[in-house]
DNA sequence: TAACACACCTGTTGGC
DNA sequence: TGCCAACAGGTGTGTT
């Protein structure tokens, strides 16, 4: 599921439903995820308000009492709400209760996922120390600071585009879609984009991905009832998927390709590569 | 430093 | 139908 614009809807449907909660008790069925000790974890956490739901990037970050719990969903990882009676799920590895009976769950089918329990003033130094890039919004991702990285590098452009360093937020789905819609070969190389072709990409990088949220995200295959699955990007979705089907723009059938390991879609007509 | 392979896990899909 | 390989929306680590 989750690029930026699902992560997003995440957080908006949390901060919806467990702002101001009280963790009474945390239960964690699957210790490797919580990489800082499940342990201290489980015992932090209790009494600890939720006080904001913020994202940086794909990551999900609780503001507690005392404490950051900063999640990341990986490539599966959901979150579940329920109000009373919590049924059984192998698949359910995290979960909060709150002191009004009420329970957040974290569902995670190939445990991927992570999270992780900073103190307040860690917070800044964690995401340097991974390097996430800007935020894919007018204000944050610079044009000048863009051309100059994609100059240095031989990588092809969605490669490249995939690293966080980069820009923050873009994933399989959306990074074929961005490609698409500024009209750039998936396997050009960084370096040899043409200026045109750069503010092109940095400005469909702001569009597809702030659609993406306006439509509550992707939902591809499914899981009804968890948070954040309602979205209807999938509608409105140009190339990723679309193997075989006509090119929205030339009609030409849409082609899968493989690059760096990953499914990648394109139109061999709007999408030509250079160099 | 950069670019790539691989590991992490489980479920689904498509080919034979 | 059964089996099995390939694939699935991400990222951290290790190796060239």
């Amino acid at each position: 599921m989750p690029e930026l614009p699902e992560v997003e809807t995440v957080r908006r449907g949390l901060k919806r439903l467990v702002k101001g909660k009280v963790i009474e008790k945390v239960k964690v069925t699957y210790a490797p995820m919580v990489k800082t000790g499940v342990d201290t974890f489980c015992q932090d956490l209790i009494g600890q308000e939720i006080e904001h739901v913020e994202r940086r990037g794909k990551y999900l970050l609780l503001y507690l009492t005392d404490f950051v719990l900063i999640s990341h969903l990986r490539m599966e990882g959901k979150y579940n709400f329920f109000p009373e009676q919590v049924p059984t799920n192998k698949h359910f590895h995290v979960l909060f209760t709150f002191t009004d009976g009420s329970t957040l769950v974290y569902q995670d089918v190939r445990k991927f996922g992570t999270m992780e329990l900073l103190g307040k003033s860690d917070v800044e130094v964690y995401f340097i120390s991974r390097k996430i890039g800007p935020e894919p919004s007018e204000e944050d991702f610079g044009l000048e600071e863009f051309v100059k990285k994609l100059a240095k590098s031989k990588k092809p452009i969605k490669s490249h585009l995939l690293d966080q360093s980069l820009v923050a937020g873009l994933g399989n789905i959306y990074v074929d879609e961005v490609l698409f819609r500024a009209q750039v070969h998936p396997a050009q190389a960084s370096q040899q984009l043409s200026a045109e072709q750069v503010a092109d990409l940095r400005q469909a990088t702001i569009e597809v991905l702030r659609l993406g949220i306006e439509k509550g995200g992707s939902t591809i295959r499914t899981y009804k009832n968890a948070l954040g699955m309602d979205g209807t990007m999938q509608d409105y979705l140009q190339v990723y998927g679309k193997t075989g089907q006509a090119c929205p723009r030339c009609q030409t059938e849409i082609v899968k390709i493989q690059l760096g390991g990953r499914g990648t879609h394109f139109c061999p007509q709007c999408q030509v590569k250079h160099g």
